[in-house]
DNA sequence: GCTCTGTATCGACGTTTGTCGATATCCCTC
DNA sequence: GAGGGATATCGACAAACGTCGATACAGAGC
């Protein structure tokens, strides 16, 4: 494979991209297909690990934080890969290598994507 | 087994119970404790048909939803009822029954705890 | 009492997930 | 270009998950 399977969407965003994300949750029935994208970036969010990787990078002073800044949080290198992987094609998560580091970040519009998810006037 | 697994919090809290969650997602980095706590609830949300369960409840008129009226997910009876459950043990809804039906609604300070999560001023 | 309808539980199944060690890849420095 | 540190990928495995049909339980009405 390659890269390219963000959320399952169709392969036009390259992988960060913004989150395309979604009506209110208490707006209405949801669609099956925002069901799914929304569910989606919910699972991004299901795990303790993720959870804690993600928080690391959003808290991390500038915004962004590097691979060896963060992975410390109890599980082996290449599982906090593993986990950074599914952060990123979720959408939540953009990353950049520079020179010997790869840095990550807090996606655009992530936060506002998910608290209009939660029918709050984003506030930013 | 019978109820009381409420997100493998301490046993005191009934069922659905207020969500005890949680420090801004973004405010720092979470501890183990908090991370276990918060993927437990987005992990609730990150299956399609319990997120179509949950804004069928949430957008009922009333603020109410007995089974009958929000069963047509496309999965059977038994399916529906075990993701209702889930969504009742992770504290997101509340059950009553009443005569033959049972009605959920969601737990009150549900959708606050999440935008709390989300660092945003909850505007309700 | 019996029967019918609505909901929950049980047991089984195939699939997905989180984890690891081993290994590959990238890129800096010597 | 050889060595070495930082990340990513691969392959395997156990545990958790979503789904179903069959069945049990609860309440209403006869």
């Amino acid at each position: 494979m390659s890269n390219s399977e963000t959320v399952g969407l169709p392969v036009l965003e390259p992988e960060g991209a913004a989150v395309p994300c979604c009506p209110p949750l208490t707006a209405g029935e949801l669609s099956v297909r925002d069901a799914e994208r929304m569910a989606a970036m919910f699972k991004a969010l299901s795990d303790p690990v993720r959870l804690r990787l993600f928080s690391k990078v959003a808290s991390h002073p500038g915004g962004e934080a590097c691979v060896c800044d963060i992975q410390d949080v109890g599980v082996s290198q290449p599982t906090v890969s593993h986990h950074l992987k599914k952060l990123r094609e979720a959408g939540l998560l953009t990353s950049e290598r520079r020179g010997t580091w790869v840095y990550y970040r807090v996606a655009p519009s992530v936060v506002a994507a998910m608290s209009a998810m939660l029918d709050l006037p984003a506030t930013t």
